[in-house]
RNA sequence: GGAGAGGUGGCAGAGUGGUUGAUUGCGUCGGUUUCGAAAACCGAUUUGGCUGAAAGGUCAACGGGGGUUCGAAUCCCUCCCUCUCCGCCA
């Protein structure tokens, strides 16, 4: 969520990136006003209610009074805030009930109109950091970096459904378990799925300094929204029934993000590196049609994510951190890649700057994303009420970032194509065959 | 699934419906003392909104939401969470 301070004093800028990022600036314009209605109905409901708990603080006194001698008058405050002297205190009673019905409306209309502007906010992205390139479609986005080089083939390398087609590779069975998008590994494949997520774990745990969680796969409506998910993306997700009326997570992410929600975190203590394994579940439903074959994209898949919790000051140094301990995976896995810096027109909902890393996979003949890594300023932070604290004790919002580190559907691609050879076997990389057990799938 | 107990400040733990945003202890920070430290003593120590140049003013929050009342941490309803016991089952 934006922060409305910023709306009301800096508009022009903020409308500048949220143009920038092809959103219709109106709802601005709608929130400003919205939100002038607030504080005038709030400035005006508190005076009220600054002069009613003047008189309720008085009058128990008078009533005490009132036991020893019926005589007392009734206190100044009271006096003052009902314009006279009240006989008695049932006279008093029923003047000061009217007034406190009064305050109660004013605070539900004040109400009214601030859950208004935030249902307006929940519903615009992040600002796009000042690095982030302009642009308008993901054509616009600019490749950072290439690594490793593609592999050169004599013969015309397969792509990874035909090429481990009967050797695990069960598309046909996921789909009558659960229909299309489910994929289904036997055996070596199988394997191969477990080796990477143990591969990716222990590079990140232990030479990344990431703590391992575990996490719930279902979670709650308010969890998404902390993370940006919810409202806006309803339709990508996985719902359970209205008994539960839990999500399937997309990514870990959400869990991960809102560990440390409604919370401070001193200053030191950061950054907090946490990295998990977790099925990820996506209804793609923008995407019908698109990436049918094979595992390119699925509704199910498995997922290493790294998530960190740090300050504003160091959030920029740690999104190149993080990135790194994302690539080294796949430099690791001896895979060509390249890093996109995604554009402002291609940047997600809640990510301030975005790297993608597309993998080379030589089969289908594409670079695929295979991870995304984001920095959220405290657009995640806001929502999730997650701060941190200097040692001048001021409390500020947290900086928060995410990126894959990996997710196996596309790594496995990748692995599986480039390394074919001609009698249809694939070489497993040096760095995981200890983890797979084996050189040759 | 059934029965019960409980959710209060960083932690522990009080709180007859009326100056209780909240006693107290611990912790933390600052100070006095000391060559230094410990101990002792003194002081400070929740978060957020609105307003203000600032000082300050003001409102809100005792798991969430709603209600009763002139007034709620305290009474009622409801939801959530934690713990204990029973049942059931990985």
């Amino acid at each position: 969520m934006l922060d409305i301070k910023l709306i009301r004093e800096q508009t022009a800028d903020v409308k500048r990136g949220l143009a920038a990022r092809n959103v219709d600036t109106a709802v601005i314009d709608e929130v400003l006003q919205l939100d002038a209605q607030w504080r005038d109905l709030k400035t005006r409901e508190e005076e009220r209610q600054a002069a009613l708990n003047r008189a309720n603080k008085a009058f128990g006194p008078w009533m005490g009074a009132r036991k020893k001698n019926p005589a007392v008058p009734a206190p100044q405050e009271l006096t003052e805030l009902l314009g006279e002297t009240p006989a008695d205190p049932d006279q008093a009673k029923a003047r000061l009930g009217a007034l406190s019905a009064d305050v109660q409306e004013m605070a539900r209309r004040a109400d009214a109109v601030l859950n208004q502007i935030e249902q307006k906010l929940l519903f615009v992205p992040n600002l796009p950091s000042r690095h982030t390139p302009l642009g308008k479609t993901e054509a616009d986005n600019i490749v950072r970096k290439e690594w490793g080089q593609k592999p050169a083939f004599a013969f015309t390398p397969k792509a990874h459904w035909d090429l481990v087609a009967g050797k695990g590779f069960d598309m046909e069975i996921g789909g009558r378990i659960s229909g299309s998008g489910f994929p289904f590994f036997r055996g070596k494949l199988a394997r191969l799925e477990r080796a990477l997520v143990n591969f990716f774990l222990d590079l990140h745990t232990r030479e990344h300094g990431y703590t391992e969680c575990w996490t719930p796969f279902m979670v709650r409506q308010e969890t998404l929204q902390n993370s940006g998910q919810l409202p806006k993306f309803h339709e990508e997700m996985y719902r359970t029934d209205e008994r539960d009326g839990l999500y399937l997570i997309p990514t870990a992410e959400v869990p991960l993000t809102s560990v440390h929600a409604d919370s401070i975190l001193p200053d030191e203590q950061t950054p907090v590196r946490y990295c998990a394994f977790t099925p990820c579940f996506r209804r793609e439903a923008g995407a019908a049609g698109k990436d049918t074959r094979g595992i390119l994209r699925v509704h199910q898949f498995s997922k290493v994510e790294l998530m960190v919790v740090t300050t504003p000051e160091q959030s920029e140094q740690e999104h190149e951190t993080l990135t790194r301990c994302a690539e080294r995976c796949l430099e690791l896995l001896e895979i060509p890649y390249r890093r996109l810096e995604l554009c402002t027109g291609d940047i997600g909902f809640g990510a301030a700057r975005c790297y993608d890393l597309e993998v080379w996979a030589a089969g289908v003949g594409k670079y695929l994303e295979a991870s995304s890594c984001s920095v959220f300023t405290d657009f995640q932070a806001r929502r999730a009420k997650i701060r941190v604290r200097d040692k001048e004790k001021r409390t500020r919002l947290a900086h928060t970032l995410n990126g894959s580190g990996l997710a196996t559907p596309r790594t496995m691609i990748a692995l599986l194509e480039n390394n074919q050879t001609a009698d249809g076997e694939v070489r497993i990389p040096k760095a995981l065959q200890p983890h797979y057990g084996a050189e040759r799938l």
